[in-house]
DNA sequence: CTGAAAGCGCTAACAT
DNA sequence: ATGTTAGCGCTTTCAG
């Protein structure tokens, strides 16, 4: 086990793959195929010169790879907000996927800025072969640019001729009202998201449209920040509204209401239920939360999918694909049967 | 504002330097200089050159560069868990100290697994300059061996001999002791984090130390991973205790000690007062948790600032650094007057 | 202050 | 199944 050689403590020149053919007494293309098209070559020179490449440090030197490939492998994978618990599972996903085809991927924040999103895209675009979009806070018409220039999968954001993985929380929406409907509730509140949103555009369509089929009256508390505060401050218009039960964007919203709620003797769900969205707190909240879970891993990993194929494809191939998952209510605690008047 | 080209929808050859130049009536040379050391420039050189960049969509390439300079402008960030909300602020200062260097972050997650951080370390190696390595799992000498090797900076981990930046939270634990002692507990539970972690070893030092000298009895509730029904769970074992107060590891772990309380009918902090570590959850628990707050972004950008200061300065240049940062305690609604007996 | 030329380490035709 | 030979796009001495 002699120590492979890198930066600190010098340790003389670096080992490239010329180092390793002298070594070897082969060429510097062998050594080379060795470490990028192995079944081009005899079992037994692929193992003996990794042995030999291995016993002298030699490690491969990515950005030379890269200059002659034109590939970097890597690619971009931004959100608006690392802090916020919806992203994580999805960030780790693909990952994980991308990791797969030995792709590395650069994180970056945005910080919920358009503005800081259009900069870090413009940073990434040196030194990626794609990006994954999550949840992006850009126009319609600057995603459209971004991705006829770059390859761009979108997750959670559905603008037209771009390839993009969405959630499809209005199945679990629509499982909500029936939730509530079946136990009685005749009236409920929607605690609504980030106002230019498909995905609470999607999500207050939904609602609407099963409680107008079980003649349910729905209540519209309007286009919030999924902030606890604000779902803490919504409290009392919940409570006068005369809904008896309410169905939040998400979860951190659902949380905010719960806490006011409470706050304000009201009982959940003897008095109220809540329901909120995206499975973020799991078993976190008192009571735990009802809520609707979707596959958000696994709309990472389709996504960075989707992504490498892209890159790997020649240019002007294959229209943009449209993927949806759905998403499912997960029924715990904050709902119950419609208070009798 | 023509528009700059890139991969997909291909639109010619790449326009590089040599482009440029050819298009300024300049060497390569001078092109690249406007962008590496422009101030070696006759400053209308610098910028009709750079207008003229713009306009013809030049945009650097980032493997060339460093295949010349050696440099890869990129630097690892490690992280045992994305979700864990502790990380995040940290991972975001040092993503925003880094980009005010250019330098480009890899977030790597290694999922808690001491295994997979090795593999992502070994990854990591070739695409980096070097590596911030938060919470580290790895083994003692692991993380010298590697810091021998590669430039490396810890976060939230003291292995003698690597640079590294603490969160002292031995300053927050000690005021929590006499914020309690202050209010009349005698006898307080300490909940721990992870075993072989410097976090729990400090905190729970620290809690000793201070408690010994108010004269305050300690009962130590073990070592745990930090979850939150692993609190849950350990609701019971505190009442039974006798412990008027507890101090937990995290914050995560003392909402699961509160919940359990809470469900067990237990008044906090009427019956028993909580803290928590670390300010994880803000104020979204019910009641707002006492806990101790560290500048854990500060962390993140010292971090980052050492590590480039380390791969720009030659080797074995400067001894391992050691930054402390005090975590203070944050006084919120879970703690109050120890109960008459 | 600017140009010319020699690579950085690796891959990819093209030969053999 | 391997070797030869050009570069990839950029930086950087060294000259001028």
């Amino acid at each position: 086990m002699s120590p492979a050689r890198t930066p600190p403590g010098d340790g003389g020149p670096r080992v490239t793959i010329r180092t390793v053919a002298a070594a070897a007494g082969v060429s510097t293309s062998t050594v080379s195929r060795v470490f990028s098209h192995p079944h081009l070559l005899r079992a037994s020179t692929v193992e003996r010169i990794t042995a030999l490449a291995a016993e002298l440090g030699y490690v491969p030197h990515h950005a030379a790879r890269a200059l002659s490939t034109g590939r970097l492998g890597t690619i971009g994978v931004v959100v608006p907000d690392i802090a916020n618990p919806f992203f994580p599972p999805v960030i780790r996903a693909a990952q994980a996927r991308a990791a797969d085809d030995g792709v590395s991927t650069l994180l970056a924040d945005t910080d919920e800025s358009a503005e800081r999103e259009a900069d870090l895209l413009r940073t990434l675009s040196w030194r990626t072969d794609g990006v994954v979009l999550v949840s992006s806070r850009l126009p319609d018409d600057d995603v459209r640019a971004l991705a006829a220039r770059r390859h761009v999968v979108l997750v959670n954001r559905d603008v037209d001729g771009v390839t993009r993985v969405l959630l499809d929380t209005a199945v679990g929406m629509a499982q909500a009202v029936d939730h509530l409907a079946d136990r009685g509730h005749r009236r409920l509140a929607y605690v609504g998201g980030p106002a230019p949103s498909w995905s609470d555009d999607t999500r207050r369509a939904a609602v609407l449209a099963r409680a107008a089929e079980r003649s349910v009256d729905v209540v519209d508390l309007g286009a919030h920040r999924p902030e606890h505060d604000v779902g803490l401050a919504l409290a009392p218009a919940l409570v006068a509204s005369g809904a008896t039960a309410a169905i939040a964007f998400d979860d951190v919203l659902a949380q905010g209401v719960l806490a006011g709620l409470l706050a304000a003797g009201v009982d959940v769900p003897g008095d109220v239920s809540v329901v909120g969205c995206d499975d973020i707190l799991a078993v976190r909240t008192v009571p735990p939360l009802t809520t609707i879970h979707g596959p958000s891993d696994e709309a990472g990993a389709v996504a960075v999918e989707l992504l490498l194929r892209l890159v790997h494809r020649e240019p002007g191939t294959g229209s943009a694909e449209r993927v949806v998952l759905p998403a499912e209510l997960v029924v715990r605690s904050t709902t119950g049967p419609a208070p009798r008047c």
